[in-house]
DNA sequence: TAAAAATATTATTATATTTGAATATATTTG
DNA sequence: CAAATATATTCAAATATAATAATATTTTTA
């Protein structure tokens, strides 16, 4: 298992809106900068910039083909999390039966008060 | 499904290595903020910091018990994101088929180069 | 080989997040 | 009701993150 500090940077590194809609992208398969260019409202400077990120941290890498660099998915979790994400879910989750929100309920620890 | 903002927004909330503590505890069910001081290495003052902020969030609520404050999930995806960041992988995404990192591959696109 | 194309790097500025310190509030108990 | 307990709030300082602007690098093509 991925130890804390890892899952945590992950959230932290997927959690910019521009990297999202990278990640999103990559799952559809190979993309190279300029494609980004044509889908993100930023300059390219901040692409590769959000890019490099991606790839320092492990999520994505890339290989060179000519003049152009091609991005991909590198980290298997990642379809998983976006999916995750996209989840629908009906409802919140219940507050505990034994003491409901809106009144004052009995802790169901072991301490006194 | 929720918003590109609303994703990005949750996980920002999650990534910071105590709230993903706090969430990571809550899933086994509620818990008062002195119980977080039992195993979070912090001040209580941040502790309520970072409660208040995962409430504001939507991700957790409490409800008052006498000078208790207990808190608990309330958004129904923090158990299935937390399952998939602790999930296993065996290996990374394979590199594209047609262009492998090493070498110098075709861009499956339709551009010219 | 010079120009064009694609992308990266660096430094700076702007902004957001996090922590710490001090203090405040609310509830219970003696 | 005063003291104790549990928790929250506020403000300031520290730190991290993001965007911008300018420029550099690499590869291809004319």
């Amino acid at each position: 298992m991925r130890s804390l500090h890892h899952r945590v940077d992950l959230l932290r590194v997927c959690a910019h809106h521009v990297r999202i809609h990278i990640l999103e992208e990559l799952c559809s398969g190979v993309k190279c900068v300029s494609d980004f260019e044509e889908f993100l409202q930023i300059s390219q400077p901040n692409i590769s910039q959000h890019l490099n990120l991606l790839r320092r941290h492990g999520v994505i890498d890339y290989y060179n083909d000519g003049r152009l660099r091609c991005y991909f998915l590198k980290d298997p979790i990642v379809p998983d999390l976006l999916a995750v994400l996209k989840k629908d879910y009906i409802e919140e989750l219940p507050a505990p039966a034994c003491c409901p929100v809106t009144k004052k309920g009995k802790y169901p620890g072991n301490r006194k008060h």
